[in-house]
DNA sequence: TTGACAATGTGATTATCGTCACACAATATG
DNA sequence: CATATTGTGTGACGATAATCACATTGTCAA
């Protein structure tokens, strides 16, 4: 409770940008919780009422279609949600779901608005966060729509061991069916290139363990879709 | 030249934050010009020195993927692009290429970051802005994953129809290559998706005038996929 | 432990869409 | 004006991935 934001090591950019005043502000108008493996942290279509900052932990996004529920985005910590909902629309857009045990900081909406009212580098630092963030989204766009399954699944078997674990041997954190989603496929679909690449020596699996043993072609896989 | 942005009526909600004095300075780092149809306005890759804002027209912004040149959005009047590029990396991620004749304000990139952090009711209206344009791409992103291929046509349709013409009848400013990658698949496929939604009785098609004739079944077409 | 339910693997079949090929129209270019 | 180039429609064919069906296995709670 006491001095947290002040102290904490785990600023965003973002944070970093903010006063010792404006810190304490923060901290009086934040709150700390921990997320188990599977809980919800917020749920589209409900009332929003702060935003959220990841400290530490695993969470996927993820939003109804017009056939079935899509994860958009695994956020990593360091990553915020639901900006977006905070100002025009007052209700969540999206949903989201811890994938790790999370500690998660739920920041006051008002009171983040008012920051960045207040400290136009603290501003400054989230439009380069929000820029970062939507780049990666056209990125993903057009590999999702132009890539075959096993590309996509190179791409997110890279992507998990490069940036979220940053080892080539990892426990994925979701089910088939999300996986699936994630793809942009069916769960059965996503069962069956996982054999696939399997079956070529790149990755091996166990479960939900992966390796990978030959990174090169998997890279291949991954650039020629 | 004299006095151009503090007398623009069309100012974004953003620019309408903006006091007297830092309208002059904006007016004394931009540059209006007028683009032809097809003309490009940035291309991916090369250096990034302004941000642009759409005054009037209408621009398509579109991106390389492993397979061919992707369409991800067409940006109507009052859409800033190149924001993404200016901060972190400093060469554009995307293109943009003028669909229709359009006005642009090519504005100074240093200067761009000067006003947000000059003032920051500026930077939280383009927070806004960021955050919704976002929002869109997402919904975007999990129709045309989860759409077949007539419901992203009736989608986009309805998006000419709705949001840029806000008539039920309109001249397209695409061709069918690029109304093919706007919808996530091949010319040929978009071609036929036209030719069915048309034998329908839902639109009439002539080259690349569009009429809708009958709304509700492509509102029906657009939302079951 | 025992059921209930969710998650997973796998085969058979089908639907959708991509690819290729070609004809023809429209548009640019010298 | 003639020619090249780009855009467009359409048919035939095949490939990729979706759907459906079912057998297992794992997980959770009473």
């Amino acid at each position: 409770m006491n001095r947290k934001c002040t102290h904490c090591q785990i600023k965003s950019d973002a944070a970093r940008a903010l006063t010792p005043e404006e810190l304490v502000f923060l901290e009086d108008h934040c709150l700390e919780r921990v997320y188990g493996k599977g809980e919800t942290v917020f749920t589209e279509g409900k009332r929003s009422t702060h935003v959220v900052f990841i400290k530490s932990g695993l969470v996927k996004i993820h939003m109804q279609g017009p056939r079935y529920e899509q994860v958009l985005k695994i956020a990593p910590a360091g990553s915020y949600l639901g900006i977006q909902s905070m100002l025009s629309k007052q209700t969540h857009q999206y949903s989201a779901t811890a994938l790790l045990v999370s500690t998660i900081c739920l920041i006051d909406s008002r009171s983040f608005e008012q920051l960045i009212r207040r400290n136009a580098d603290f501003a400054n630092q989230l439009i380069v966060y929000l820029c970062e963030d939507e780049l990666n989204y056209f990125r993903r766009f057009v590999s999702q729509s132009q890539k075959q399954i096993n590309g996509k699944l190179a791409d997110t078997i890279l992507f998990f061991a490069n940036e979220i674990f940053r080892q080539d041997h990892f426990e994925l954190p979701l089910t088939r069916k999300d996986l699936g989603t994630l793809l942009c496929t069916t769960r059965e679909s996503a069962t069956r290139a996982i054999k696939e690449l399997s079956d070529l020596g790149v990755i091996q699996v166990n479960k939900s363990s992966f390796s990978i043993k030959n990174r090169k072609l998997l890279q291949t896989i991954s650039k020629n879709g």
